[in-house]
DNA sequence: GATGAATGAGTCTTCATTCAT
DNA sequence: CATGAATGAAGACTCATTCAT
């Protein structure tokens, strides 16, 4: 790795670290050049400003998320499993996603959505990523015929994205639990329970 | 209402409007003086700096909460109520509190939750007191057998709220639909449905 | 003269002279609010920023031209006066002009004209103001037999305003004399001469 | 040619243009070395810093100016020539060095002199050396009788030069002309013949 | 000789807060 | 009570210069 992108890499390292701690304003380019121990200038040979290293993170955790959960099961796989089982692979995804990095989690579901100004947008592209694979699942599983076909479709994916990115954030932001990756199956497990047959 | 109150509430009233547009950061006491029509001075007769003015706000929306959400049912009532009757009762009762005010809305569940800082614990109170009334209901369903003994408490409620929240976000705040307080019945049917029983 | 209007004034009037001393970029706004004896957030009071504290003074001059050479001489004045008493007069009071405000001759002729970006539109309204008079006296010079018809106006507007600019300049700006009012008179005799009959 | 000759010719060529067409504070080292299409670091190998770069520029125009002008009419010659051919050459030299390069021109007649600091001196001893040559002529002239004894030199030195630069800047740099050299001889004759005779 | 990543002193600008009227 | 002119601490950003490779 070149030096320019060691650089970069850890103006993004440190900058993700603290947005996440202390928020996007409450963080100063002060605290990022000494907790990254560089020199103030250095920030700006790689990012236009203060906003564009917060939206370079963004930008980061969409791509991330692309790659984290490119896996999926091959038709064969798709075919001996059941609903349900699809269904709780889908959110162990999600999930894993989400207790994969602290930080990253409570930037996405925590720190962007309320921002406002330029971020709208670059976090409505990530919640609209993540919302639109529950809506084709729940697609899939009309066709399939486990499904009610009247199901409002675009209620039912905020009501499951909601229930999970809060879960997400809860198990795996603010506590911060170290566990949290053993637990990961068990959580899963308790969602796509929930999700399936309710609670009565 | 004496000149004073008037003052204030006019200040408050811009104030929340402006937030919930911009933002907390991004909304300048000048915005606010521009848009309630007064001077420069006059914000600080009535609120100690910039941060009091929301958090005065949020004290408001835990009170409003409060006010808005007491008429609950007779013993008598509850009686006569089935399980999932009364899920839908609370339910509606959340989501009309939600659907009320957009901006109060879109200040709850968007602006303040990434804050941080002293407001941190302003807005967890509103949504510990949101959590709270659903753990409780748990628990009353749990002892009245129709809900299973076993069910992680803390971990259902924050799915409930997650998926609440998020619906009542999309519906209330975002989208600004006239037709929100029509639509409440209908809304409140399908959140019950998909917690009772699911997707399957 | 309400507090506002005094310290706008005291900021054009400070910053006049820094800027005329040490030039655009070498005056810093800590130079303006020191002299002037103000805080720093004041002078964004009144301007938006430090080009536009330049900006309005290059405006103020072309204002204070209009005012200070408005008096001309009355139909009956015109028709007493020579050729080269009129243009004589107009010498006088371009001069006139100059010799006022040391400060301001030396930020129209020496300072402004080499900034280029948003400055050079404003100099060359100044510009144009000046050469345009002496163009139109030209004509009117032509009109009445006294100038040849095949005089290139353009360039001889030029001529003559490089001459009493850079007259101007060194003996109003550049050597700051005191004596500078009295010598008027003379001065603009010289040019005048020169003008009229050349050297020879 | 040197390679290092070579590289540092290549920085004043491109350095020249740069400031003539947007200022010396305007220009950023930045703007060179992408221009110059060298390396960041190669500049200080041949220049102290930015003012040196532009000093070294203005030493150059004084040392062109120095050649472009050597080559003066034999003893021979000026018996010839009537005192007005004389001037005319005079200021057809002169006219020659400003048509030459437009962004030297404008360098010296616009950028320079508003500048301050250091540059001051550097731009005086260009104007001087341009107005001695001025001076001498008139004081030849006055000897020779064709000038009147009590002609004020310093002032008429001056009046001169201001006219010829401006027409310069006009001619040569502002409009860039590009049949601007085959119109010197033309414009020459016109300044010879406003300083000889002046305008009735 | 050439390079370009790193630097930090220096400036501008913002904006919440104060206070005399 | 209301005002708005004045304030200055705080913070973002620039850009000439350095230096290890």
């Amino acid at each position: 790795m070149s030096r320019a992108v060691e650089t970069k890499n850890n103006i993004l390292e440190h900058a993700k670290r603290l947005y996440s701690q202390t928020g996007y304003f409450d963080t100063q380019i002060s605290d990022i050049i000494r907790e990254a121990k560089i020199g103030r200038g250095t920030v700006y040979q790689y990012f236009k400003n203060k906003e564009d290293i917060f939206l370079s993170l963004l930008e980061i955790f969409y791509k991330e998320w692309e790659q984290e959960s490119s896996i999926t099961p091959s038709l064969e796989e798709l075919a001996a499993m059941t609903e349900k089982d699809y269904l709780n692979h889908r959110i162990q995804q999600t999930l894993a996603y989400f207790a994969k990095d602290t930080d990253r989690t409570n930037i996405i579901l925590r720190i962007s959505p309320g921002l406002g100004g330029d971020f709208e947008s670059s976090i409505k592209k990530i919640e609209k990523r993540l919302t639109n694979i529950i809506t084709n699942d729940l697609k899939f599983g009309i066709r399939n015929g486990h499904i009610d076909k009247e199901t409002d479709l675009d209620f039912t994916a905020n009501f499951i994205a909601g229930a999970l990115f809060r879960v997400s954030y809860f198990y795996f932001a603010r506590n911060k639990r170290q566990k949290a990756a053993r637990d990961l199956d068990v959580i899963a497990k308790k969602v796509t329970a929930l999700i399936s047959s309710g609670i009565f």
